[in-house]
DNA sequence: ATCATTTTTTGATCTACATCAAATCAGTTT
DNA sequence: AAACTGATTTGATGTAGATCAAAAAATGAT
């Protein structure tokens, strides 16, 4: 795990000195509790935020009044709503701490003004999106469009050792796209 | 539908009048016919796209041998591996065209010779990536997350009117990852 | 420790969609 | 036009996972 800011924009993208300085200033380190709203469907997502430790989801709700997870955050993830984030329109998701966390965050009007101010931070924000954002999106539509429930559970608890003991049966069932109790009989071996 | 790559460039985010020289000389103009592999799985995605006519498909074969669309792109939009691209990786999509189609081509390296010399070129391909990529294929999962069959082809023939006489019955429901004999139904309104 | 609340498990039934098989339709070739 | 080919439709049956209901287990509060 990356415990320094510096670290973790300097492995994303080498930065000259004198830009990561200016870079760092507009970063705020944070710490909220477990159940605090990053962000509520409805408002814009003014920030986008390094995950240092701590945990997060993403969801929807439906019609039905459900919430549907779509993501996690675990420790050293980016988090943002890049849809609402990228257009500064009203979110379509939530994210919520689901557990006591840490992060820095950065607004995204500062980040407007880095990336038109410097050349190498506009280098910077590309390898960051390649990188976090674009392998592991593609990855989940082919994971909800060619795997049955039980080697998408797989495939999470590979990626993600210790999610169990993080992360609710109810919540991973959501990101899942399966109930509760079809992911518990996946567990208990039953399916 | 725009015809010239001028305007398609710089509708994305305008360029310096120099900039936009240098970038329109590192494009080229093709013509494919029907059925032509834009990309073939295993191979790296070496290229970037912007059909100005046609049609094309992208999509993986599983284990059984088995087709699966994953995305189209009609007329003006964008084409690429985002995944193989960013990385030069294997693809794990194949690309093929559904009919005889133009298009204009940039080679990656010659993509990051602009990145690395204009500050502009990359502005605009930061505005690329956003407009033409994050909102599409977030929506993409919350629609394999959240809707039915019927309602997922009830979105597409909107977004998309006239794809059902460009687009074959069995193309279309492996993109909706529903079997053809299912979409047949929905349109015989027996589902 | 006890009670209350939330989370997880178990069982019975139901449904959307898959699978398999065969028939029909459309477009091409001879 | 007949024959061949591929695309679409129709029918019968099977299944993964949903839904509904209730029990059991874990967590937290007094």
């Amino acid at each position: 795990m990356k415990e320094s800011l510096e670290e973790i924009i300097q492995t994303i993208y080498l930065l000259p000195e004198q830009v990561l300085e200016e870079v760092l200033v507009n970063f705020q380190h944070l710490e909220y509790p477990k159940n605090y709203f990053l962000l509520k469907s409805g408002k814009p997502c003014k920030h986008l935020w390094f995950m240092t430790k701590g945990a997060a989801r993403h969801f929807y709700t439906n019609e039905q009044g459900k919430e549907m997870n779509t993501w996690f955050s675990l420790d050293t993830q980016i988090i943002v709503d890049t849809t609402s984030f990228v257009k500064q329109e009203p979110a379509h998701e939530s994210i919520q701490l689901i557990e006591d966390s840490e992060m820095y965050s950065i607004e995204y009007a500062a980040l407007q003004v880095l990336l038109q101010k410097h050349h190498s931070f506009a280098l910077w924000f590309i390898k960051l999106v390649e990188l976090h954002y674009v392998a592991q999106i593609e990855d989940r539509i082919a994971d909800l469009q060619f795997l049955d429930a039980k080697k998408r559970y797989q495939k999470l608890i590979n990626l993600n050792s210790g999610i169990t003991n993080r992360v609710s049966l109810g919540n991973i069932a959501s990101y899942l796209n399966i109930t509760q109790e079809t992911l518990s009989r996946i567990r208990a071996g039953k399916l």
